[in-house]
DNA sequence: TCTCCTACCACATTTGAAATGC
DNA sequence: AGCATTTCAAATGTGGTAGGAG
């Protein structure tokens, strides 16, 4: 078991570039072309500016702004698996005090680890890239009894969510997998049960059309609301809505959360009002954070986008270096073959006709995991003992805020019937976790990846 | 007394089936 | 008959709020 404080300690390996010999050659693999990034990247900032806060109920509660991200670099015919799960991005407790989160002391232990599994999983890369993929239904609790696959967190504790693309023919050959993770520094939030930052309520009334009427707008309540719905839900878009709503699986996403939220900056200039009081306040809902110098806001005047594209699995380090993770997975296992679909909200076999419009057979044979995977596995050793070393301290590891140690970590998988919650996957050693590696792209919110084994982090 | 959590509320949006039109 | 579009109601999601627990 780990000390709770060690992670703290640990937060320097995440800052210092790893060697340079460790960065893949321009030849490496071809999964070093994938990028992700996250849409609404503005509107993430805009919270996290402010200190994002997400709701987390006993039934489960949507985020929002919700996770949508837009991949490319993938092969078109290799079949992918999206996943999402939530990791501490400390190791304290906060309270909101005075205008201002605070420590309140060591975190709790870490609940059941939950991973969600995009609903279309598994589909070919062609399906992953053609559009937006959305995480929509992804819910958040704080019942760490739940049945429904949400993901479990404790509230008044801070997360960062991370994306996972698994390549894989089915979620039964996730164990050996190619993965890479992406995380995105400002989508980290605050797991609240009630929102504390009055500020960042007013920003989701804003921007969330299920809080519209909230808004307090145009005055005169009654006006106001029939302003609103026929603002933001004019006839062609009802009709453009219907296509909508043909559409399937999560891509969902209303959109109208994007248009309502790009539109609002007309309606009384409100979004450039809020940012005026963001800076004129200095508001600093992360005191204790930025006295650590780990990871704020982001620096005045220049393009934040490139110091968000931070690998990480803790907060980024002030230099904002972008990093990514370098790792492969291990040989198969017979012990490793099941994923942890149990938690998945809606059980890949939703993939359904959506995917199979542009599955396989468009697209000719299946392409295997390459061998060149291994062989720069081999290369890298150097390095994945680094990151073994630190994960061996907790950095990677759900299970290192486990109340129940690595095994009952594990076991916690067998809770639920076995039909929701599939045989628990084991723990890939973590000797092959690797060290962060300094990576420059500069896309936009391109996220950094990285590649370790799917299983290294705790909760598989 | 304070902090945090829960249940409930009213309202807006989403969803999908039924109705309608071409 | 088949398809596209529109309508409508149920389901779902939202933040606010009161009250309870510790």
């Amino acid at each position: 078991m780990i000390h709770l404080p060690s992670l703290l300690d640990l937060k320097p390996n995440f800052s210092i570039p790893a060697p340079s010999s460790v960065a893949p050659g321009p030849d490496a693999y071809h999964q070093s072309s994938i990028k992700l990034t996250l849409e609404d990247n503005d509107l993430w900032k805009d919270f996290h500016e402010i200190g994002t806060e997400m709701i987390i109920t006993k039934s489960g509660r949507r985020m929002f702004p919700h996770c949508k991200v837009n991949l490319a670099g993938l092969i078109p015919c290799v079949k992918y698996i999206l996943l999402v799960d939530m990791v501490p991005v400390d190791s304290f407790r906060y309270k909101w005090n005075k205008e201002k989160w605070e420590v309140a002391g060591k975190a709790e232990p870490q609940p059941p680890c939950r991973t969600y599994v995009h609903p279309d999983s598994p589909a070919p890369g062609c399906h992953w890239m053609k559009q937006s993929v959305s995480f929509l239904k992804l819910k958040l609790t704080n019942n760490t009894l739940d049945q429904h696959g949400h993901i479990i967190l404790h509230s008044m504790h801070r997360y960062h969510p991370r994306f996972h693309i698994v390549q894989a023919e089915d979620l039964y050959s996730v164990g050996w997998s190619m993965f890479q993770t992406f995380t995105f520094p400002e989508t980290s939030f605050t797991a609240v049960t009630a929102y504390q930052n009055t500020k960042i309520t007013k920003l989701k009334v804003d921007n969330n059309p299920f809080a519209k009427r909230f808004r307090d707008e145009e005055e005169g309540a009654n006006g106001k609301r029939r302003a609103a719905k026929i603002a933001v839900c004019p006839p062609e878009k009802k009709a453009k809505k219907n296509a909508i709503v043909k559409r399937e699986s999560d891509e969902d996403s209303p959109t109208d959360f994007c248009q309502s939220y790009e539109g609002y900056e007309g309606e009384e200039g409100d979004v450039p009002k809020r940012k005026e009081d963001v800076k004129e306040e200095s508001y600093s809902p992360w005191a204790p954070e930025r006295e650590q110098s780990v990871r704020t806001e982001s620096p005045p005047g220049t393009d934040t986008r490139d110091m968000y594209n931070t690998e990480q699995l803790v907060p980024a380090p002030a230099s904002y270096q972008p990093y990514r993770i370098h790792d492969y997975a291990k040989p198969p296992s017979p012990e490793s073959r099941v994923p942890d679909v149990a938690t998945v909200a809606d059980h890949p076999d939703s993939s359904k006709s959506r995917t199979h419009d542009i599955g396989p057979s468009s697209c000719g044979p299946q392409q295997q995991p390459l061998p060149a995977h291994h062989q720069d596995y081999t290369n890298m050793t150097g390095v994945l003992n680094t990151m073994a070393q630190a994960s061996k301290q907790g950095v990677l590891s759900h299970h290192i805020y486990s109340p129940y140690g690595a095994e009952q970590a594990l076991g916690q998988w067998g809770g639920p019937g076995p039909t929701q919650y599939p045989p628990p996957p084991h723990h890939l050693p973590t000797d092959y976790t690797t060290q962060a590696v300094h990576h420059g792209y500069h896309h936009s919110n391109v996220a950094e990846w990285s590649q370790y084994p799917l299983f290294s982090y705790g909760c598989w």
